[in-house]
DNA sequence: CATGAATGAGGCTTCATTCAT
DNA sequence: CATGAATGAAGCCTCATTCAT
């Protein structure tokens, strides 16, 4: 693909971002599409097949290669600290996709092939927590009674919901547009989240410097909501 | 309006209702709807305007004039047990209730009208809670740092959307169809509830016979999610 | 017909008269009709077979039996006079069945009974009218080059046009409100169509008193627009 | 618009023009229009919104960029051959275009904007006649207790009334089909308006060659209906 | 004779998609 | 590769008319 046929790719996925999320996935004419983009009706489909086929360009396009934070070389955290550490990247990440979030949850009920893959992402994020939750009942950190699972969905519905409520259903109050906000946000689901788990603080020995790339992996924090190659909070629907 | 008329309307109610919970809201054309209700498309148009008007009938049919569950004259149960019984009855309302609860997610993004009501009550609910959360805090039963509003938003949020993904979104889903399912649903998301406020066993003394309506209500436990004439756990989105 | 059916029926015709008026023969529902007669649409299926039908209705009441103004015992006038008088006649008469003239004016050109009806009535009175005009010319008081149906059609289209524009076109101008203003219009019309026929003032044997109901007719004067159980002007179009 | 598309566009204009006129505006389906311009239905929201829209392009259209007749360089007639000449062309042109001016009459009543159109130049150009008239009232050629402005729209009201009886209400006569007939109806509204007004001949001084576009305007003689960048006689309604 | 819900044919309009230029 | 007019299937909605009560 020339460098022009790339731009102007570009150009018709980001007015779809754009216009979707303004005027709602299912208002929005294809056309109003390719008016914001500044290009004709015909030029659309010569990169898209129909309305799903640049739903999932922009998408596609959310998942830049942006590698996930990496943590090595920061003083390692104890458990609550890198549960809080999750907590807010996937709450600011959520913040900066809020109009592809809300456009995802349009979305999610309609399109079979959208909520496969949404389905199968919030499963495997969903999983991924559980096991660290699993480890922290072996360890009598957390009660075994709980099925790790169920407790690993329900939390993660707590964020990602109370994202969606903050960030998309109720994005004029301005209270979480301060950090300020944000930091309360963050430390009131970190609270939650530990307590429901009946965490408690871990021993001073705990916190040391990680020198490599492979650090211990404290399974009860929320696993990164970003794997390697993703930027959007997609992992909780 | 006669008997017949009131029938008609109904039958055109009901057969919306299970139309666009099959269907989809917007992939049902409205002739579907009169196909299933066994009468003409214009029959449609003698009771509802529009797609959107026959949706708010369906909505405003959901809520029927039944009665919450009285609990006077049955033992007062402690503050724990008294919070499952409100998780459990909010579940199993947003069990019955599934395709309806479905089917306000779909449309969510779109009407006004209807996003507006659906704001307004699960804001009224989460307040609720909120009050019986502060309550708890001024006892020194709950930390007072966190803001109960947001505590009260995060913890609906969790029960609520644990429900969707369970009764809507993965409803083919097998283990919760059975009522141990349920009970250990309700069990996990009580504990996670209760953990995540830290509050402990109350003391006996609490529990006692309940003689007249006018029982000790205990502000801790969800809310009643149902408001007397309202069967539909619409209150929290 | 009962007298409870006579009067359901009248309200009909008389609230489609206002109805029409109103909102345009076309832009009119026959609901329309019957919610402003109050009664139910059924109803009107029990008088009338159908829109043109009421129509009918509508014209045929105005023809109610009232008798053409009788001038015998007054003063013979002159035949300036009594084209004033005539011209007076049908314009007052036009100003107050406005709303009905409005309407056959909406009506002409779709419905064809009612354009029959309408252009056999135009004839029938222009041809009275291009008699007296012939007469006139045998007494030498007209140009006998003239083609006097054709003068009768443009004389009386001279009148009945301005008539439309100013009570049906221009109603809300208030000129024409007042009996001046209305004296005027009459005055300058008949003005216009005597000079227009080359007509000078008679020689006073001309007046004299009419004792009989036989009176000489003078055809120079537009026929009265009035046949005997005639109220409407529709002689003219 | 590309030079297809107006080739289309004007397809469409025409067709509806000659569909509206055979059938009637209100008895003409839009899919009439469009199977006689030889398009899909589709194609007719490209250019129009709705019915009303295409009447406006019909109207527009009508309007064309012709040059109103030049006369200068002509002998210069006298008075009376003047309101000859104006006549003569105000009626060939409702000739025609009959057609259209049927259009007119049938919709007048139903389109506010197409009426308030209608009405603003009905009245600009009899209020240029009427300043004709008052011209002659000063110099004593016409009677001075007229309303001039009445006066102009009586005479006007002759000519386009008989021109809407003829060309358009009894269309099937054919004696206005020659143009001997054309000639009669031409001198007979023309004798008719003279006399109206009490015109005698000019004195003979007044008959000249204009050598200039500037020719001295009579103003008695029915001004031009045809405003220099219009075809259709609209002026008069 | 009145009622008013039910009917359903039929017009209007939209807009995703195609394709000749 | 871009253009944008043309397409036409598909739904929405209206409302005159019927008929059981």
């Amino acid at each position: 693909m020339g460098a022009k046929a790339e731009r102007t790719r570009a150009n018709l996925v980001q007015a779809a971002r754009a216009v979707f999320a303004e005027q709602g996935y299912f208002d929005t004419k294809l056309s109003d599409i390719t008016d914001r983009a500044g290009c004709s009706t015909g030029t659309l489909y010569t990169y898209f097949r129909n309305r799903e086929d640049i739903l999932a360009a922009i998408i596609e396009s959310a998942y830049t290669p942006v590698l996930s934070p990496d943590h090595s070389g920061e003083v390692v955290l104890d458990r609550v600290s890198r549960i809080r550490r999750a907590n807010r990247e996937y709450i600011e990440s959520y913040r900066e996709n809020a109009d592809l979030m809300g456009l995802m949850d349009q979305v999610a009920h309609v399109d079979a092939g959208i909520r496969e893959v949404r389905l199968r992402r919030a499963r495997a994020f969903v999983e991924r927590n559980a096991q660290g939750i699993a480890k922290l009942q072996e360890t009598g950190a957390v009660d075994p009674h709980l099925d790790p699972l169920l407790v690993s969905q329900a939390l993660s519905s707590m964020v990602s919901r109370m994202c969606f409520h903050i960030f998309v259903d109720d994005r004029e109050n301005p209270r979480f547009r301060t950090s300020q906000g944000i930091d309360e946000l963050v430390d009131t689901l970190t609270t939650l989240w530990v307590n429901a788990l009946g965490l408690s603080a871990e021993p001073d020995a705990d916190a040391r410097i990680c020198t490599t790339g492979t650090r211990p992996t404290d399974s009860s924090a929320p696993a990164d909501t970003r794997p390697t190659d993703i930027t959007v909070p997609t992992g909780v629907s």
